[in-house]
Parts: structure tokens; sequence; C-alpha cells
DNA sequence: GTGTGTGAAATTCTTCACAGCG
DNA sequence: CGCTGTGAAGAATTTCACACAC
């Protein structure tokens, strides 16, 4: 958090290539979380095959990523992990808190919040609604929560920017309508149901965790088989 | 579960192409989910068209994707609903149930579990593990829980082939090289470090939460960017 | 006409290889 | 020397376009 190039006017970090592809982005965002410990252990620094091996991949495809970054290393010793950490946050957008918001305040809902909180992950949790109130969960959630016909009118009024939605079943649709009428600009669904949004200037990040446990399960029965490299 | 041409005699699935791509194996699980509900509709016939809606893709990479199966659409018509899940799920060897492990019994990993469950993912739960085992969760997890140091010993027992971890911090290598020594082939992991197992024969799907939730930050901060279409 | 099946083109991403700096 | 930075080659995936089937 030391000598960032403030936030207020970003446009200088643009200076390198415009887009960054989405794999590249992935990986970036698993190398922040990794120096963000590694600067809390007080690392100084570290190379590229190293974080590389932390986070699954190879060195060359690590140095690939930070091309698009304006932050460079230092031949033959590897990279500051202070001003990496910051590079890449600044690059992301990470350094400023993301007001966010969860609709659906069940079990899972719950869970990912703790965890995401856990390892502060830039998002501040300002509201959580719910179709149905009635529930205990109200007390747990430590934030306030309100009913979802409430969606727009909240999120509006609290300028929340991100949205998390974690409903089990029904119109996510709706609910995500509402989500962006108020403001919302990016959405990360982890409902069983694939969210579109038409709005170009909106961005969903679709989810899908029994996908991802089938995915093992066919891997798995693929293991056994003859050829194929 | 109709005319699945008998799982103990799989290799006549191949006719076809030998290995999935990983993007299309994503989607075939995606489609595999919705052809669930839908046959469950009594839906008896779906377009590619159809499908891609659904599934967040074009009808192009829907059928393309199909080419991997030995399924085949009926022109002018689409597919039918239940041969082609059968299909599906016959290619991607989920016709027959994977007994798989809970390996951390926080918040979270109970909350996904309860979610696989509902939507019959395919994975049977037989056991839980924690490395401290005096947690109140012992009672909600309608499955035996063990301690960690037991792993190897219970996988191997229960013939478990699938594990889920889902422990926040601490040592997951450990934790891992347990459950592959007791028999386990196939790992979703979804703490905060990436898993890496040398071993060929053993998959493992590293999925980041936080990272997911920072990609959506990321894309948010670059919205309001100048050009770029 | 409507909708599938698939080689081929276009695109995107990864890996390589090597110049250059500390 | 070890390690970074990056154009260029290579591989994987998506998109296209059109022949063919119902």
């Amino acid at each position: 958090m030391k000598n960032i190039t403030i936030p207020a006017m970003p446009y200088r970090l643009r200076n390198k290539a415009g887009r960054i592809p989405r794999p590249t982005l992935e990986r970036l965002c698993r190398v922040y979380s990794m120096l963000g410990e590694l600067t809390l252990r007080g690392e100084a620094t570290i190379s590229s095959k190293e974080i590389g091996e932390a986070i699954g991949a190879g060195s060359h495809t690590v140095r690939k990523d930070f091309s698009y970054l304006s932050e460079t290393g230092i031949s033959g010793s590897g990279y500051d992990t202070v001003r990496l950490r910051d590079a890449v946050a600044s690059r992301l957008g990470l350094d400023s808190e993301t007001r966010a918001c969860l609709v659906g305040l069940n079990q899972l809902g719950l869970a990912l919040l703790g965890h995401a909180r856990m390892f502060s992950s830039g998002l501040t949790l300002v509201a959580g609604f719910d179709p149905n109130l009635n529930v205990v969960e109200t007390i747990e959630a430590g934030v306030p929560v309100y009913p979802s016909y409430e969606i727009t009118e909240v999120v509006r009024r609290e300028r929340i920017t991100l949205a998390v939605i974690t409903v089990a079943g029904g119109n996510i649709r709706e609910i995500a309508e509402r989500l962006v009428q108020g403001g919302v600009r990016g959405i990360v669904n982890l409902a069983p149901q694939v969210l579109k949004i038409r709005d170009a200037g909106v961005h969903v990040n679709n989810l899908d965790f029994i996908g991802e446990f089938r995915v093992v399960s066919a891997l798995l029965a693929h293991a056994g088989r003859p050829a194929a490299v």
C-alpha cells in the first residue's frame, strides 16, 4: 500500500497493451493473492519460476502475463514483491474497494462471503437480499438484509457495483435485471443456470460448481483408457 | 437411465474421436445438467440453438461439441432429449455413481455438499474429514466423519475415488498425498492455493473463488476505458 | 424450410527461443 | 551466468459456411 500511482487518475496505467486476455487475467488474480501472503511474510523478491510453481503455470507464461503490466522485473534477480503486487493491483483495478451485495442468504452464500472476507478480497459487502426474509440467517449475515423486491432501490442508494448471486432456483433473470437497473455492473453467478446480460457494460461470471465436480468425474472415467498420450 | 450401452464395457463409446477438449468437456457438463431438468419436465426434443442459449454458447459451438459424441441429432427437428442426455452421460462416464469424500467440514464444504446433493450430481458422499473433529458440524454432515490422519485408511476401505478439499489454510499437499495414497484419482480443490500432483493418473481441478470475484472486479475497472471494441 | 454435421478459416492462447540487462 | 522481456512459431479452440438430411 505504498507507491501506487494515484487510483483517482488511473489512465497512466494503460501505457502498455489495451485488453488483457481472459486466461491472463485469471492467472494475475492468482498471482495477486499469492503476492499478498508473500509480502506479509516479508519476502522481498521472487522469480517468475517460483511464481509459476505457486500458481500452476510455467515461467514462460508468467513472464508473458507480466508483459501486460507496466511494472517490470530486474534481470538476474526477479521481481520486487511489493512493487509487483501494487502493479498488478492497479492494472486490475483492485486497489480500490468494490461495494458488493449478496443475493441469496443461504448456506452457500454466507459461506462464500465468510471465505472471501477472510482473504480480504477487495470486496466490501454492504447488503444482502433474499426472496423470503423470515429466515434465521438474517442474524448471521452481519450486514443489513432486505427482501428481493427492494434490490433496485438499495443497490442505487448504497452505490453497489458488484453482486454475487447464490439463489438455488427460480428466476435469476428477474433478479439480475433489478440489479442492473440499480447500477450493478458486475455479477458473479453461482446459481445452477447460465445468466446472460445483453448490456455490454455489465460483466457476468458464471461459475458452475456442479459442472466442475462432473468434469473431474469425467476425467476419472477416461483415465483408464488405452491410448492418447 | 434407459438404453445405456452397458457401462461395464464402455469401449464402444469411443467410436468417434479420442480425447475431448477441456472447454468442450465443461460445456457438455452444463448441457447434461440442463438435459436432466428438461427430461424431467417431459420435453421431447431440443435444437442446438436452444441449448446454446441455455448454456451461454452459440449453436455452432454446441453442434461442434456434440461431434465428439456418438449420438447424433435429427436434421430439421433437433435432438431427442433422453437419448442425448444418455449419450453425454455415457461418454463422460457420468452414468455410474462416484464415491466421494469431503475434506474440510467447514461452512463452505457443507454448503457445497448440500448444493451438489440437491442437484443430484452423480456423486455419493460417503465420508468427511477434518483436522479438528471437536466441532459441532459433526452432527450436520450426515455422513461418517473422521480425523484427517485416518484419510488413507478410510479412503481405501470405502473405495473412494474422488475428493473435495475445502480446508481454508494449512498443508493441502499433505492431505492430497494421503488421499492419493488411499486411492483417490480425482480432486476438486477449493482451497486458496494451487494443488499439483505429479502422478499423471490423478486429476486435479483447482477452483479459485476469490480469484473469480477479482476477475469481475477487474473487468469492472476496465469497463470504463476509452477504446478497444 | 428448418436444423444438423463438419472440414476449413480465423482467432486466441501457449510455448519457444533468444537478445539483453544486472 | 541467471533471469527477464518479447517477437515469432506453434497449438488449441472458436467461428464460419455450406452440403446434406428430415
